[in-house]
Order: C-alpha cells, then sequence, then structure tokens
DNA sequence: TAACATACTGTAATTATATACAGTAAAAAT
DNA sequence: ATTTTTACTGTATATAATTACAGTATGTTA
C-alpha cells in the first residue's frame, strides 16, 4: 500500500469507495467524472499505475473489470504495540478482520496476560476497543502506563484511578502523578479465534 | 427470498457466485454462458423477474448494474433452537454476522446458562460452531439431548460419552442409550458483543 | 377462458466501456 | 543530463453491455 502518490491514493479511494457505495467497482469514465478529470484517460493511466504498483488487479475487456488485491474491510488487528507508537500504527497491524459486533469498533487488540480470566477474557483473545479517554467506572479499557498496554478494569474512587485485574493473583494498579498515563479506549466485545 | 422458481435460484446463485469470485456482478451474457442460455436476453428476464420480485435491484443503463439487496455474507447466528428443528433452519436464524475467525463456521449459536464458564464462555456468547459428528476427546460440543441444545465439554471414557460442564455448580451428564442424543458440531471460535 | 407468469430463442439498436494513440508539462529518479 | 514517472487533455475505435421488440411454448392464476 506504500509508493502511492497523492492522486494515486484518490484514485485509489474511489475505487473503495464506489464498491462499499454500489456492490461493483466504477468505470473509467466514472473515476474521471468523481475526480474532475476531463479525460477518461487520465483514469485508465492511474489504473495503469495502480496495477504496476500491486495494489488492484485488472481484469483486461471486462467492464469494471477492477479488483482490489488487499483486503480493507473490516477492522485492523493489532498484535502487539511497539513502544513508543500508537496503538494503530500501521507497523502495529497484524491483518484486517471483519467485524462481528453490533457496533463501531476501532481496532481489536490481542490479549497479552491473564490478568483478565475471571471477566472471561483469555490470553489471546482479541478485545474489540473503541477509542476514548473518558471511561466510566467499572467499564474495562485499554490503558498506557509508562509504555505498556493493559486491559484493566477502570474504577475513578475520590479523584485516584485505580486498574482492576480480574485475577486473584494479580494487583491492581493504582495510578499515580508519576506514571505516565493515558487511557487509549474502552473495550466493547470480544473475538476468540481458538477455544481448546 | 421465498417465491423464487427453480431457474431464478439458479440465476440469483450465478449472481451472488459471480460477485464472491470476481468483486463484481455479471452481465446478462456471463450469466447466460454459465447457465447455457442461448440467449442474453433469458438472463434479462429472470434479471426482470428477480428485481419484480425484490432480491436483487438494478440500476438502469450501468454495466453489471446488479445488486444483491439482502446481505447474505457471513455466518447465520441462531438465537434459539425451536424444538424438533434443525440448528440451521431459517426460522431459528437472527440474523447473519461477518465471520472473524479464520477458519470456517457453520453458525453462529448464542450460549444459554452459565455451564462454561470457567472455559471463559459466558452466558449470550456467540459460539462459532462447525458441523461434526465425530469430536475428540476434550472438545468443546454442541449437543442436542432429548430436543434440548447444549454446549460442553466432550470425553469418551471407554465407549461412554460425558459431558462436562465448566462450572463447579453444575453437573456432568453421563449419556446411555435411553437420551435421544446427537452431536451437532464443535465450538470453534467465540464472539461476545457486551463487555461488562 | 382469458390474462398472466415462466422460460426461453433470436435480432437489433443504442449506449457504455476499455483502451490505444498522440500530445503537453512538470517532477523525480538514474 | 537524460530517462522515467507522474499527471493530465483530447480523439478515436472496437467491443462490451443493456435493453427493447418479436416470437414460441407451457404452466398458473383469476
Amino acid at each position: 500500500m506504500l509508493n502511492l502518490t497523492s492522486q494515486q491514493i484518490k484514485v485509489f479511494d474511489v475505487i473503495k469507495n464506489h464498491l462499499s457505495l454500489n456492490g461493483y467497482p466504477p468505470t473509467r469514465a466514472e473515476i474521471a467524472r468523481t475526480l474532475n478529470f476531463k479525460s477518461v484517460n487520465a483514469a485508465e493511466s492511474h489504473i495503469k499505475a495502480l496495477v504496476k504498483k500491486g495494489v488492484i488487479e485488472k481484469v483486461p475487456g471486462s467492464s469494471r473489470g477492477i479488483r482490489l488485491v488487499e483486503d480493507l474491510t473490516g477492522v485492523p488487528l493489532v498484535g502487539s504495540v511497539a513502544a513508543g507508537m500508537p496503538i494503530t500504527a500501521i507497523e502495529n497491524v497484524e491483518k484486517n478482520i471483519p467485524n462481528p459486533l453490533n457496533k463501531h469498533v476501532d481496532y481489536f487488540l490481542r490479549v497479552k496476560g491473564a490478568s483478565m480470566v475471571d471477566a472471561g477474557i483469555l490470553e489471546n483473545d482479541l478485545v474489540g476497543v473503541k477509542k476514548s479517554f473518558q471511561p466510566e467506572t467499572g467499564q474495562i479499557v485499554v490503558a498506557r502506563i509508562d509504555e505498556e498496554v493493559t486491559l484493566k478494569r477502570f474504577k475513578k474512587i475520590g479523584n485516584k484511578v485505580h486498574l482492576i485485574a480480574e485475577n486473584k493473583s494479580f494487583n491492581d494498579i493504582l495510578i499515580d502523578e508519576s506514571m505516565n498515563f493515558i487511557i487509549e479506549g474502552i473495550a466493547v466485545g470480544i473475538v476468540r479465534e481458538n477455544v481448546n
């Protein structure tokens, strides 16, 4: 997906949007119209460039014969978060997965460790996360403390934030001023790819 | 989806398959070729009938301008199973949901009760199920005992089948000849639509 | 029993679409 | 410094595609 020029990205997005809106790809003329090209050949040339760069495929002779190479539907799955990176940085994204939850999900995060087993969240589960900075007490949140990303239950007592593990063998965390602390989002669902 | 004739179903399936294989709908000529019609107008007439019956939409003047009205992607979600019905009978299907699991799922079944909480499977979780009649010991299965559908861990000891609940307050079930017993499938994944 | 729906074949016309070729111009890579 | 890539306009053409019209035949509904 990299190495695309800004114009090529525009053309790519027109194709992508046309597909999701109409259920079939646009013609050269439709692309040109959308981007105010006065010649259909402008679209054709961009399509050739996109094919050359491997992001789309062409079916020669076939009307609307354009296919997206990568599956861009679904929600990014973040396996582990590299230090100093925003969670959804491309470098962290393993793949895209379809969203089965009937609500908005910004990303899925793979759970490390067993700190939430008593809430029915196991290691390697994928937590559907909605970006949010104002969780309510009782919600399960994705928090970042000193560059480490963790899943805990959020509780505000007075104006102190407690992060509660749902596992007797784990200690709760009390946030204080010395910590580099931020709420990344709220857990809204779970996907488990394996049951044993 | 009902009231379609067998030929109309064939045409509908050609459209559906062409979409999933190629990413765009077929032309009249492609439909005719696939079904060995000698006239493109046979396809055109069937398309008109399908539009009239409300299962597809046409975009007039647009090449390949065919849309499926119902979203047929995804996997059926079965809420509860009516007595005497096969699990995936249309009557039991709540809706279709996209499959986030990287493997084949025949249907999702909504979990009733808390018998599997110690395996991290909570009430109202959606279990992704693959149809199978030969589970291995240790696998979590969907079983039907005397018309009741239940989720348990399968264990074969000698030639006796035990269905183990993963919850101390539940008793295991030992299957005997008097029971009307069948294995419906194997759990391959979980989707939880709500976390609290 | 008439009207309508199903299920096609066959022809034809208009329009939709892909795509090549000929240019121009500027930026980027070699 | 030259080649290549990007980014278009403009023209043209062969073919892809929709869609109407004219039939034939059978089965179903009113």
